[in-house]
DNA sequence: TAACGCTGTGTAATAATATAACATTAATAA
DNA sequence: TTATTAATGTTATATTATTACACAGCGTTA
Protein backbone atom coordinates (compact mmCIF):
# COMPACT_ATOMS: atom_id res chain seq x y z
CA UNK A 1 0.00 0.00 0.00
CA UNK A 2 2.44 2.49 1.00
CA UNK A 3 6.12 2.11 0.49
CA UNK A 4 7.96 1.46 3.65
CA UNK A 5 10.48 4.46 4.40
CA UNK A 6 13.83 3.50 5.93
CA UNK A 7 14.71 6.01 8.08
CA UNK A 8 18.47 7.61 7.68
CA UNK A 9 21.02 7.66 10.52
CA UNK A 10 19.93 11.75 11.21
CA UNK A 11 16.22 10.66 10.69
CA UNK A 12 16.19 8.12 13.08
CA UNK A 13 17.85 10.18 15.65
CA UNK A 14 15.80 12.82 15.41
CA UNK A 15 12.44 10.64 15.20
CA UNK A 16 13.26 8.52 18.30
CA UNK A 17 14.18 12.14 20.67
CA UNK A 18 10.38 13.43 19.31
CA UNK A 19 8.77 10.09 19.41
CA UNK A 20 9.92 10.28 22.98
CA UNK A 21 8.92 13.55 24.28
CA UNK A 22 5.52 13.87 25.71
CA UNK A 23 4.98 17.60 24.45
CA UNK A 24 6.01 18.77 20.40
CA UNK A 25 9.47 19.48 20.26
CA UNK A 26 11.11 22.38 18.61
CA UNK A 27 13.47 22.93 16.07
CA UNK A 28 16.73 24.22 18.12
CA UNK A 29 15.31 22.03 21.07
CA UNK A 30 15.51 19.27 19.03
CA UNK A 31 19.47 20.64 17.62
CA UNK A 32 20.65 21.16 21.07
CA UNK A 33 19.24 17.75 22.23
CA UNK A 34 20.94 15.66 19.20
CA UNK A 35 24.10 17.35 19.71
CA UNK A 36 25.86 14.93 21.39
CA UNK A 37 24.96 12.04 18.59
CA UNK A 38 27.31 14.61 16.26
CA UNK A 39 24.00 16.29 14.89
CA UNK A 40 25.43 20.06 14.94
CA UNK A 41 23.65 22.25 12.18
CA UNK A 42 19.89 23.66 11.98
CA UNK A 43 20.22 22.65 8.59
CA UNK A 44 20.55 19.29 9.23
CA UNK A 45 17.63 19.12 11.78
CA UNK A 46 15.53 21.13 9.11
CA UNK A 47 16.32 18.49 6.50
CA UNK A 48 15.03 15.48 8.56
CA UNK A 49 12.02 17.26 10.04
CA UNK A 50 11.20 18.10 6.37
CA UNK A 51 11.81 14.20 5.52
CA UNK A 52 9.71 13.31 8.82
CA UNK A 53 6.77 15.41 8.24
CA UNK A 54 6.74 14.67 3.97
CA UNK A 55 6.39 10.94 5.02
CA UNK A 56 4.03 11.19 8.03
CA UNK A 57 6.71 10.09 10.71
CA UNK A 58 5.83 13.15 12.63
CA UNK A 59 3.52 16.56 12.11
CA UNK A 60 4.27 20.31 12.58
CA UNK A 61 2.31 22.39 15.27
CA UNK A 62 2.30 24.86 12.91
CA UNK A 63 0.40 27.99 15.26
CA UNK A 64 3.92 26.64 17.61
CA UNK A 65 6.18 26.08 15.36
CA UNK A 66 6.58 22.69 16.94
CA UNK A 67 6.67 18.36 15.80
CA UNK A 68 5.30 15.84 17.07
CA UNK A 69 5.57 12.23 16.42
CA UNK A 70 2.46 10.56 14.88
CA UNK A 71 0.33 8.40 16.83
CA UNK A 72 -2.40 8.07 14.61
CA UNK A 73 -1.54 4.51 12.29
CA UNK A 74 -3.84 5.75 9.50
CA UNK A 75 -2.18 8.68 8.85
CA UNK A 76 0.83 7.38 7.48
CA UNK A 77 1.09 10.48 5.14
CA UNK A 78 0.79 13.93 6.23
CA UNK A 79 -2.51 14.87 4.44
CA UNK A 80 -5.21 15.10 7.33
CA UNK A 81 -4.47 16.27 10.72
CA UNK A 82 -5.87 17.96 13.23
CA UNK A 83 -5.00 18.72 16.86
CA UNK A 84 -6.22 19.46 20.24
CA UNK A 85 -4.18 22.48 21.85
CA UNK A 86 -4.22 23.29 25.90
CA UNK A 87 -4.11 27.37 26.00
CA UNK A 88 -2.58 27.13 29.23
CA UNK A 89 -0.38 23.84 29.68
CA UNK A 90 0.05 23.46 25.64
CA UNK A 91 -0.56 20.06 25.54
CA UNK A 92 -1.06 19.32 22.32
CA UNK A 93 -3.23 15.35 20.98
CA UNK A 94 -3.34 14.53 17.81
CA UNK A 95 -7.07 13.80 17.20
CA UNK A 96 -8.47 11.10 15.53
CA UNK A 97 -11.66 10.68 14.77
CA UNK A 98 -13.65 9.38 12.15
CA UNK A 99 -16.88 11.16 11.84
CA UNK A 100 -14.36 14.85 11.54
CA UNK A 101 -11.82 13.24 9.01
CA UNK A 102 -14.68 12.06 7.01
CA UNK A 103 -16.51 15.42 7.03
CA UNK A 104 -13.36 17.44 6.10
CA UNK A 105 -12.01 15.10 3.70
CA UNK A 106 -15.12 15.44 1.31
CA UNK A 107 -15.83 19.07 2.60
CA UNK A 108 -15.88 21.20 -0.76
CA UNK A 109 -16.15 24.74 -0.81
CA UNK A 110 -18.81 27.01 -3.20
CA UNK A 111 -16.44 26.63 -5.67
CA UNK A 112 -16.12 23.45 -5.61
CA UNK A 113 -12.58 23.22 -4.98
CA UNK A 114 -11.44 20.26 -3.67
CA UNK A 115 -8.68 19.46 -1.00
CA UNK A 116 -6.08 17.56 -0.98
CA UNK A 117 -4.78 18.11 2.31
CA UNK A 118 -5.88 20.04 5.28
CA UNK A 119 -4.71 21.07 9.02
CA UNK A 120 -6.75 21.52 11.90
CA UNK A 121 -5.80 22.92 15.42
CA UNK A 122 -8.56 23.07 17.58
CA UNK A 123 -7.96 25.39 20.89
CA UNK A 124 -9.19 25.37 24.36
CA UNK A 125 -8.44 23.88 27.80
CA UNK A 126 -7.63 20.55 28.95
CA UNK A 127 -9.05 17.99 31.44
CA UNK A 128 -6.42 19.57 34.03
CA UNK A 129 -6.18 22.85 33.34
CA UNK A 130 -10.02 23.74 33.32
CA UNK B 1 -23.51 43.12 20.59
CA UNK B 2 -19.59 43.72 20.52
CA UNK B 3 -17.84 46.54 21.77
CA UNK B 4 -16.85 48.41 18.26
CA UNK B 5 -13.18 48.78 18.15
CA UNK B 6 -11.73 52.29 17.42
CA UNK B 7 -8.24 51.79 15.35
CA UNK B 8 -5.33 53.66 16.96
CA UNK B 9 -2.97 55.46 14.23
CA UNK B 10 -0.77 52.48 13.90
CA UNK B 11 -3.20 50.12 13.65
CA UNK B 12 -5.47 51.63 11.21
CA UNK B 13 -2.40 52.08 8.75
CA UNK B 14 -1.61 48.63 8.81
CA UNK B 15 -4.82 47.22 8.99
CA UNK B 16 -5.62 49.77 5.06
CA UNK B 17 -2.70 47.92 4.29
CA UNK B 18 -3.56 44.40 4.40
CA UNK B 19 -6.86 45.06 3.76
CA UNK B 20 -5.86 46.40 0.33
CA UNK B 21 -3.57 43.63 -0.34
CA UNK B 22 -4.92 40.83 -2.64
CA UNK B 23 -2.42 38.63 -0.90
CA UNK B 24 -1.44 37.56 2.74
CA UNK B 25 1.11 39.51 3.91
CA UNK B 26 4.26 39.03 5.88
CA UNK B 27 5.20 41.01 8.67
CA UNK B 28 8.21 42.69 7.21
CA UNK B 29 7.00 43.12 4.24
CA UNK B 30 4.13 44.78 5.80
CA UNK B 31 7.42 47.07 7.89
CA UNK B 32 8.62 47.59 4.36
CA UNK B 33 5.49 49.33 2.75
CA UNK B 34 4.72 51.51 6.09
CA UNK B 35 7.84 52.72 6.44
CA UNK B 36 7.31 55.93 4.51
CA UNK B 37 4.21 56.28 7.33
CA UNK B 38 6.60 56.01 9.98
CA UNK B 39 6.49 53.10 11.21
CA UNK B 40 10.20 52.29 11.38
CA UNK B 41 10.08 49.35 13.57
CA UNK B 42 8.89 45.38 13.62
CA UNK B 43 7.66 45.57 16.85
CA UNK B 44 5.54 48.29 16.09
CA UNK B 45 4.06 45.97 13.36
CA UNK B 46 3.80 42.99 15.41
CA UNK B 47 1.64 44.94 18.54
CA UNK B 48 -0.31 46.23 15.92
CA UNK B 49 -0.65 43.00 14.12
CA UNK B 50 -1.25 41.25 17.50
CA UNK B 51 -4.52 43.63 18.25
CA UNK B 52 -5.51 43.53 14.35
CA UNK B 53 -5.79 39.49 15.57
CA UNK B 54 -6.97 39.62 18.64
CA UNK B 55 -10.02 41.67 17.41
CA UNK B 56 -10.88 39.75 14.54
CA UNK B 57 -9.80 42.37 11.73
CA UNK B 58 -7.41 40.24 10.29
CA UNK B 59 -6.39 36.93 10.63
CA UNK B 60 -2.97 34.88 10.86
CA UNK B 61 -2.24 32.04 8.15
CA UNK B 62 -0.31 29.59 10.53
CA UNK B 63 1.50 27.73 7.62
CA UNK B 64 2.01 30.69 5.87
CA UNK B 65 3.15 33.46 8.81
CA UNK B 66 1.22 36.14 6.84
CA UNK B 67 -2.10 37.87 7.38
CA UNK B 68 -5.22 39.28 5.74
CA UNK B 69 -7.85 41.36 6.50
CA UNK B 70 -11.20 39.35 7.52
CA UNK B 71 -13.97 39.78 4.89
CA UNK B 72 -15.92 37.64 6.87
CA UNK B 73 -18.97 39.99 8.74
CA UNK B 74 -19.91 37.49 11.45
CA UNK B 75 -16.57 36.57 12.24
CA UNK B 76 -15.52 39.76 14.43
CA UNK B 77 -13.49 37.96 16.85
CA UNK B 78 -10.74 35.46 15.78
CA UNK B 79 -11.98 32.63 17.02
CA UNK B 80 -13.56 30.16 13.82
CA UNK B 81 -11.41 30.65 10.85
CA UNK B 82 -11.43 28.37 7.80
CA UNK B 83 -8.84 29.23 4.59
CA UNK B 84 -8.04 27.71 1.65
CA UNK B 85 -4.63 27.80 0.13
CA UNK B 86 -3.53 26.87 -3.04
CA UNK B 87 -0.25 25.38 -3.05
CA UNK B 88 1.23 27.38 -6.37
CA UNK B 89 0.13 30.14 -6.40
CA UNK B 90 -0.50 30.54 -2.81
CA UNK B 91 -3.87 32.28 -3.29
CA UNK B 92 -5.40 32.10 0.12
CA UNK B 93 -9.30 32.86 0.46
CA UNK B 94 -10.99 32.82 3.76
CA UNK B 95 -13.63 29.97 3.93
CA UNK B 96 -17.54 30.97 5.02
CA UNK B 97 -19.63 27.87 5.16
CA UNK B 98 -22.24 28.01 7.45
CA UNK B 99 -22.17 24.37 7.69
CA UNK B 100 -18.14 24.04 8.52
CA UNK B 101 -18.32 26.61 11.41
CA UNK B 102 -21.13 24.70 12.66
CA UNK B 103 -20.13 20.98 12.62
CA UNK B 104 -16.92 22.46 13.73
CA UNK B 105 -18.01 24.61 16.75
CA UNK B 106 -20.10 21.54 17.85
CA UNK B 107 -17.46 19.65 17.61
CA UNK B 108 -16.29 16.69 20.57
CA UNK B 109 -13.29 14.81 21.07
CA UNK B 110 -13.14 11.48 22.90
CA UNK B 111 -13.03 13.38 26.34
CA UNK B 112 -15.16 15.69 25.59
CA UNK B 113 -13.30 18.68 25.66
CA UNK B 114 -15.04 21.44 24.12
CA UNK B 115 -12.97 24.11 22.16
CA UNK B 116 -13.75 27.67 22.31
CA UNK B 117 -11.28 28.31 19.14
CA UNK B 118 -10.06 26.56 15.94
CA UNK B 119 -7.89 27.04 13.14
CA UNK B 120 -8.37 25.26 9.58
CA UNK B 121 -6.33 25.54 6.18
CA UNK B 122 -6.86 23.87 3.55
CA UNK B 123 -4.40 22.96 0.78
CA UNK B 124 -4.99 22.11 -2.69
CA UNK B 125 -4.60 24.11 -6.11
CA UNK B 126 -7.39 26.62 -6.82
CA UNK B 127 -9.27 27.16 -10.01
CA UNK B 128 -6.21 29.02 -12.35
CA UNK B 129 -3.74 26.22 -11.55
CA UNK B 130 -5.44 23.35 -12.30
C1' DT C 1 33.32 -0.65 -15.41
C1' DA C 2 32.12 4.42 -15.77
C1' DA C 3 28.86 7.96 -16.02
C1' DC C 4 24.70 9.57 -14.27
C1' DG C 5 20.98 10.92 -11.28
C1' DC C 6 19.17 11.03 -6.87
C1' DT C 7 19.20 11.47 -1.96
C1' DG C 8 21.41 12.51 1.99
C1' DT C 9 25.33 14.74 4.60
C1' DG C 10 28.48 18.51 6.56
C1' DT C 11 29.57 23.24 7.09
C1' DA C 12 29.40 28.23 7.12
C1' DA C 13 26.89 32.06 6.51
C1' DT C 14 22.80 34.60 6.52
C1' DA C 15 17.78 35.52 5.97
C1' DA C 16 13.31 35.80 7.96
C1' DT C 17 10.31 35.86 11.87
C1' DA C 18 9.41 37.39 16.49
C1' DT C 19 10.18 39.06 21.33
C1' DA C 20 12.50 41.32 25.63
C1' DA C 21 13.43 45.35 28.05
C1' DC C 22 12.91 49.96 29.09
C1' DA C 23 11.33 54.75 28.71
C1' DT C 24 7.58 57.61 27.35
C1' DT C 25 2.95 59.24 25.96
C1' DA C 26 -2.15 58.94 25.28
C1' DA C 27 -6.61 57.48 26.66
C1' DT C 28 -9.75 55.88 30.16
C1' DA C 29 -11.45 55.09 34.67
C1' DA C 30 -11.92 56.13 39.72
C1' DT D 1 -7.18 64.89 39.97
C1' DT D 2 -4.82 60.47 40.41
C1' DA D 3 -4.47 56.07 39.05
C1' DT D 4 -4.59 52.70 35.60
C1' DT D 5 -4.48 50.71 31.27
C1' DA D 6 -3.27 50.71 26.52
C1' DA D 7 -0.39 52.23 22.98
C1' DT D 8 4.02 54.09 21.32
C1' DG D 9 9.14 54.56 20.22
C1' DT D 10 13.60 52.62 20.32
C1' DT D 11 17.46 49.46 20.75
C1' DA D 12 18.91 45.13 21.10
C1' DT D 13 18.39 40.36 20.78
C1' DA D 14 16.16 35.79 20.44
C1' DT D 15 14.10 32.35 17.59
C1' DT D 16 13.02 30.07 13.38
C1' DA D 17 14.43 28.80 8.85
C1' DT D 18 16.99 28.89 4.33
C1' DT D 19 20.85 29.64 0.76
C1' DA D 20 24.92 28.13 -1.11
C1' DC D 21 28.45 24.99 -1.92
C1' DA D 22 31.27 20.73 -1.55
C1' DC D 23 31.00 16.02 -1.18
C1' DA D 24 29.56 10.93 -0.08
C1' DG D 25 26.66 6.78 -0.92
C1' DC D 26 23.77 4.13 -3.74
C1' DG D 27 21.17 2.26 -7.50
C1' DT D 28 20.61 2.47 -12.52
C1' DT D 29 22.01 1.94 -17.04
C1' DA D 30 24.89 2.27 -20.87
Amino acid sequence: MYKEHTLTKNQQIIFDLIDKSTEPMKAYSILFNVQKKGIKAPLQVYRALDKLVEIGKIHKIESRNAFIACHNSSCQVAKATAFSICEICEKVTEISSAGLSKYLANFKDKDGMKYSKYNLEFFGLCKKCR
